[in-house]
DNA sequence: AAATGTTGATTGGTATCCAATCTTGTGATT
DNA sequence: AATCACAAGATTGGATACCAATCAACATTT
């Protein structure tokens, strides 16, 4: 064993994997893809905090094993959009109001960083993209679509941390801005988006010409804004069931890599109109179908009022 | 069972165990207690980077099931400390130079945006604190303790990021310290401690003037003279199979005698020539003395956990 | 009616088995 | 002899069945 050649099985690669690893911190598969199907469902609000999400039901719906179900669990868990409690289960996770607001501030003090490097380093054509961004979301509101500028709201703080240009940094970033996209769920989203559009282009406006600090400012009054924005004393209802609201995801082969953003099913069988895209929720009362077997029994945990 | 306050299963509980889920973020027992030994020995670098972890080997070594272990390598792939490669198993994670920069860089970052807000926030006693630990690390350099200096001088970034009071935060800087700490089994740390520490107490005094771009600059640089100072190319040998690394952390049964982290002898081997010398591993100061009970009993004060 | 067992359901975990894939070693071919 | 191909072994990913512990709801008793 003091072999320095064959000390031990030691696998060793130049750079190949490396980099693919660097890419994708991508690992098995089914469990993978399951944690990432649950997570889309969560960030479409179709699995609302609170909502229970049992081994069995998950196995049966995803058709694997519980322990696959389980492992992408510990996947939710860990990136805090899940919560398990020993011996009860998995729940979406229902973040409190203090915990919304350490993601916020989270999510403040990485962009202020992400400021903070990009007013030394970006370069014109960074800058450029910034302000195209800004121009389109300013389009968009123009143009009453308010969709689209939402998700554009939501993806110039995306485009924000790319540019910085590294992978660790904005894994972090996406994971808070699942975990704000939860919150989501749990809050009255009641702001103007005109304003927040200011904010963006003034951040812009304002780091281009080395008024850090000032831009940081906006930063954090800016997520300020949207937390004033929120109340967390509504409660959720689940209207569906984890299998309703999963099927949208499931079509057909599970081994689809990721559904698209847009969960747009062009050709749904089942009626269930008004499931696509819906970034809010407001989805419509479904007569619970008689045919699931222990619908009758599983479903009533206490749920007060 | 149309009653829309028995829509659902939905798990509810008032505040308390989102508490408790905030402070623990715990889960299971098992496979996280094993995750939390596996990632004690990477940073401790007992187990290096490139080395297999078998799931058989490690099932037989913590005596549970390969599943268990499964479950904690994927716990580990998460926080990048591990590689699983499919169908080839799961390896400790080998950072590129190019993830070592994002790595630091995402460190600078989120340290960056920790001094905005606490130049903005922070009370008197927190400044008295961050002179304090750093007026500690002094003394331990004083003292010619190198090894509570570098301790000392890894604390303090997490001391500073604790100030900011947000738990969130607190587990993204310490997922990214972890990573670091890896790195330190790929790289020759050869820097001087006491411009560290002269950094670390003159981020205190700008931080605390307010000139905050100052301070900011200078955590960048601190952070780029600490990458300077590495070198990547460094090839590292398992010294021990994964049996005897893990060996002091499994419980009771201590043969601390046998197990010292660098046993390799620094014979260095007058072949090779100097161009990729792989010299042995010379461990900083961590290589704290084996004592029988210290290190079965996890010192997680020793380094941020 | 309140307190207290009892039972069912769900999770955490183990063991065993199987399929797919990767590694390795041997053998055939040029 | 060197190289290529193929087969055997090993390892992982996953499925299934099973057991123990625990929690929740129900039923019983005082």
């Amino acid at each position: 064993m003091s072999r320095p050649d064959k000390a031990y099985p030691c696998h060793e690669e130049p750079a190949d994997h490396v980099v693919e690893m660097a890419e994708n911190r991508v690992l098995s598969s089914r469990s993978q893809t399951i944690a990432d199907t649950l997570t889309r469902a969560i960030i479409d609000h179709r699995l609302v905090p609170g909502c229970k999400l049992g081994e069995r039901e998950l196995s049966e719906i995803f058709n694997v094993s519980r322990i696959v179900v389980r492992q992408a669990l510990i996947r939710l868990a860990d990136d805090g959009l899940a919560q398990i409690e020993r011996n009860r289960g998995a729940f979406v996770a229902k973040p409190s109001m203090q915990e919304a607001m350490e993601i916020y501030d989270a999510l403040t003090l990485v962009e202020q960083g992400v400021a903070a490097q990009l007013s030394d380093r970006l370069g014109p054509a960074g800058w450029a993209e910034l302000r195209h961004h800004v121009e389109r979301q300013r389009q968009a509101v123009a143009a009453g679509n308010h969709a689209l500028a939402d998700v554009l709201g939501q993806e110039f703080h995306t485009v924000f941390v790319r540019l910085s240009r590294n992978k660790v940094m904005q894994e972090i970033h996406a994971q808070l801005v699942r975990r704000t996209t939860l919150l989501r769920s749990l809050i009255t989203a009641d702001f103007d988006y005109c304003n927040l559009l200011d904010d963006h282009s003034r951040v812009v406006d304002l780091l281009e010409k080395g008024r850090l600090k000032q831009a940081m400012d906006l930063i954090d009054t800016h997520h300020r804004a949207v937390v004033r924005g929120y109340i967390m004393d509504r409660e959720v209802f689940p209207e569906m069931t984890p299998a309703e609201a999963l099927a949208p995801y499931l079509d057909g082969k599970t081994d689809g890599a990721t559904v698209p953003v847009a969960p747009r099913k062009p050709a749904n069988p089942s009626g269930n109109g008004g499931s696509t895209a819906h970034v809010h929720v407001h989805l419509p009362k479904i007569n619970r179908a008689p045919t699931s077997r222990a619908s009758t029994k599983k479903t009533n945990r206490g749920l007060p009022s």
